[in-house]
DNA sequence: GTCTATACCCGGATAGAC
DNA sequence: GTCTATCCGGGTATAGAC
């Protein structure tokens, strides 16, 4: 597979992406980010202003792909359960982290409303895509009555994010599936007796 | 209420922990942990060998320390529901974040075998524990049979953790309390209809 | 035990040449 | 657009005096 050159700006975005994935923002140096880009100083500062410039553009498109990514597997056509099901076992570079869920634990990006925007832009999206998920599965009786949508959501987000915290603490991601496998077998416990059959 | 008088050693460590919660290790310096603890360069690295071994003795307490305040949550005598759900509730600092999970976004800290071990230890202790209290359930047929403890302990883990991540990311408590809401009630769906009376 | 001095490289950025 | 020079403070530690 041949990968299109990218321009200088290009590189130092992605390479920014790449370090602030791996190390977070207070980890990640605008020198380690040149060298990785194969950049000089003078050209990033030419088309940056400084870190938190170039961080921006990093986190917005970090953010941006991550909602494509939950989306290709949300907007399928199928019942709630498998929908969100799809959504917890699809494929995840598990043992790096969340992109954007570890930017969270990085006090200079909480502190500022610019770079910490797109987080929470992204999961609050997240979160809301999922409850209207389990809202149509509430009201097509495939879901017990009286589930909280919005709640049930916030558990499955939460669920993800803290997977992953438990796949770096044991260094594998097998501890990632088993929290999805459980919160699964809960949601499951969670299906109506009997659902309603689709219409059509 | 009166605080005793710390060593010098001891108030390096309470600075160390302090700081490794709020900013992690890398964003921890040798020198902002002498200002906070009120110690010059001299007396820290006469006590400490340096910043590892420093963060390691702050890294292990916070540990025992967490792994303390679940016991005395999860070491009640009431169902295993009951017992979950105290653990779940219970009063957190939720905006400062797990200061054992949090660990596990540090690249230095995965990166060491040494500054690992009291995470995952940790974790892993929790997650054993809940799944404890889930088979209790299970045998006294307050849960559903058929669950498998391990994948619903690590399932509430996750949630706790994950619910940091959200509620840092919301700048707002309530994005914590919403994914623990939505887990209980995923939970009590996972109930027996009739749960068989506890002997005695 | 604690202090001050010193060292050396890195972080983050600006200035000006090419 | 990119390069090199330069700046100043911080990170992390060692040396040796008190």
């Amino acid at each position: 597979m041949y990968t299109l050159p990218m321009s200088t700006p290009e590189r130092l975005i992605e390479s920014t992406r790449e370090l602030l994935w791996e190390r977070g923002y207070v980890g990640t140096s605008p020198k380690a980010i040149q060298q990785h880009a194969g950049a000089g100083q003078g050209s990033m500062y030419h088309h940056f202003t400084g870190k938190p410039d170039l961080a921006l553009a990093a986190i917005r498109r970090t953010a941006e792909q991550m909602r494509a990514t939950a989306e290709a597997v949300l907007g399928g056509t199928g019942p709630a359960y498998a929908r969100i099901e799809a959504y917890l076992l699809r494929e995840r570079d598990v043992l790096r982290g969340c992109p954007v869920g570890r930017l969270t634990m990085d006090p200079d990006v909480i502190a500022s409303d610019e770079l910490r925007a797109p987080v929470t832009g992204t999961l609050d999206w997240l979160r809301d895509r999922l409850a209207g998920i389990v809202e149509e599965g509430v009201a097509q009786g495939e879901f017990t009555a009286g589930l909280d949508s919005r709640e049930i959501a916030s558990a499955i987000v939460a669920t993800v994010q803290g997977g992953y915290v438990l796949a770096r603490s044991a260094g594998s991601p097998a501890a990632f599936d088993a929290a999805v496998r459980g919160l699964l077998a809960l949601l499951g416990a969670a299906r109506s007796a009997a659902p309603r059959t689709t219409t059509s």
